[in-house]
DNA sequence: CATAAGATTGGAAACGTTACCGGTTACCTT
DNA sequence: AAGGTAACCGGTAACGTTTCCAATCTTATG
């Protein structure tokens, strides 16, 4: 018996079981060209040397690497690990390894996605929120037959294949619920509305309004930036009270802009829910935890994105299915503790 | 000008160029036997046409893959998410490419580094909280010339290369801190006490209650399994209760094991920080936000860590730094919102 | 007994790259 | 003018697999 730590090659193992490297692949590869004596034997003397196949040289020559590259900007958000974390899971299922990049910017992002395909290392890539000018790439490369998954894909995603939460109908719920409990004055804030997320997520907040017989007000609309949502949380709530913009209830982009929204109106002795109600986006789990019972959130099953991205991914992979899906995942609304009835004054 | 997104190989550009797939090479690895010209042809022509040298054939016949293993038993809480992100940033830093595995068991693990090697895939890992039955295992792949880091490592270590927080230092300024604020029953709910984490924080422990001139009390000592440190830190908190130990102080073995603790406190109608103080260990980005003006813990720079650690592998992998060595991070105190001066009547 | 068919095997090419070695040219020295 | 040297280049082998093809051996069939 050899060394159960050491590199062991087909040869390794025709030599010992006295036959050609011929056999051995064919052996280890249930080929029926074998005879049944003498796979058994190479069987056992490759198990007993702890042989596992030199993976570069079967990806070379098979021209698939059994690696899955998934692409993100950054991982500074929970939600991110959440999406992370179900695509490990869907791996491990899968027998498939991961190969994680992150990328400051989002251009970098779109060529990293085109470098995993020119350098041969994925069969193909998952790719975290790209940016708008990055939809033709992405499609350039799903023409030359690498197959790509875009997670919060950008507009227009004509014939893109796409994983993402139905951005829209939880604009809708978390308004219907604010309306329900009597709001009128109802903020958002957006965080790139040009983007799908936003712009459906604000769409569905528009169309809720309407449905409650609530005029939408523009003031009550503030588009921020995608980085230090915490920052820009507490900028949009001192934006809205230097303006003297009356509001009794925030809905937020995600979780992040919650919290920083709640500590800016904390900070002005505004109390949460007293007196403003505030709703985030994706149900990260610290939101479990939050102060005053909880935030009150739509709950994406993030967890589940992500496996099913993967999932996705590999049956384009395996040619089982077309590109341009665009699959959409329902969402809910979790009530805690940061939404209560109105005001009475101001219903 | 060819399709922007095409799979080039180095005879296409050695066609293109009227040369020969050497001399491609040469003038795209900077050797100097290529005139001025040639090279500037060729890397003109290999920029034109968006070559990227395939990897696998570069692995295959150098040896080194680029890829740098990345394996943890799962990424449930926050901390292995932000050493995770250190390592992500030292991998762009480095150009490198990092395979991230993630299996359920301890010994999974284990095999997921051997697996790693003898497929030739990776050209070192960094394995996270690897079992203690493991460590044979890894020290074999060592002495094989596999690179090998292990973060949270088993004890014994001897042999292995390590990054770890000062685990002794934290157990002992919790301690401190607690023991100035007056307290005197202290417990802790320390996590795997057989391994070295658990090992040294209960250590540390133990030695700041001496020097406060406390005695110890193995009933203020509990040890929880490592899953749930939610439901294990409430369970802790039930046991004490019911046995009617008294205790004016918890140091928990994590954040969320304090996360649990502080719930079941509260469920008794027991206050925090009034009646009893906690202390975690870790700082998770959640614990800022934590009720009660945030968790009171032990601080570990976790993203460098993780950043510490790939680079750590990577001077081995390059031979430029020797096998089994023990690199410590310094911890530090964060004192917030859940801990306060011992009622007056325990004092 | 001869031939066909089938089973089993080994040799060689290929995947895309790099490294080594030998060959060609041009220029310089004596 | 002969020889030496440096610069540059192309052919080929190798990395560890898989795949194709040809070769051998066995067995069945006429």
């Amino acid at each position: 018996m050899r060394d159960f730590a050491s590199r062991v090659s087909i040869r390794d193992i025709a030599r010992a079981a006295e036959t050609s490297v011929s056999t051995v692949s064919r052996a280890l590869n249930d080929h029926p060209d074998v005879s049944p004596e003498t796979r058994e034997r190479i069987l056992r003397i490759a198990q007993a040397y702890g042989y596992e196949r030199n993976m570069l040289a079967h990806s070379l020559i098979s021209g698939r690497s059994g690696l899955i590259s998934v692409i993100m900007p950054d991982i500074d958000y929970d939600y991110q690990l959440q999406f992370l974390r179900g695509m490990t899971h869907a791996a491990q299922r899968f027998g498939q390894e991961l190969l994680l990049t992150v990328k400051d910017t989002g251009s970098e992002t779109i060529e990293a996605c085109q470098s995993m395909y020119r350098r041969g290392i994925a069969d193909g890539v998952i790719i975290f929120s790209p940016p708008v000018e990055g939809a033709g790439a992405l499609r350039q490369l799903q023409e030359a037959g690498f197959p790509v998954v875009s997670f919060h894909p950008p507009e227009p995603l004509e014939g893109l294949t796409s994983v993402e939460p139905m951005d829209y109908e939880g604009g809708v719920i978390a308004v219907q619920h604010l309306a329900a409990l009597g709001h009128r004055r109802i903020g958002m804030v957006v965080e790139a509305p040009d983007r799908i997320a936003g712009y459906e997520r604000l769409r569905g907040y528009r169309d809720a309004l309407t449905q409650a017989g609530i005029p939408y007000d523009p003031d009550l609309v503030i588009a921020i930036p995608a980085k230090q949502p915490l920052i820009a949380g507490r900028a949009s709530i001192r934006q809205w009270l230097e303006a003297s913009v009356e509001f009794t209830a925030v809905f937020c982009f995600n979780d992040l802009v919650a919290y920083g929204v709640i500590e800016e109106l904390a900070s002005h002795g505004i109390g949460v829910p007293e007196r403003v109600s505030v709703v985030g986006f994706d149900d990260i789990p610290a939101s479990e935890y939050f102060g005053r019972g909880g935030l009150t959130t739509v709950k994406q099953p993030i967890t589940q994105i992500g496996e099913l991205a993967l999932e996705t991914l590999l049956l384009l992979c395996d040619g089982k299915s077309q590109p341009g899906q665009r699959v959409q995942v329902p969402v809910e609304l979790v009530v805690r503790g940061t939404t209560c009835v109105a005001p009475a004054a101001t219903r």
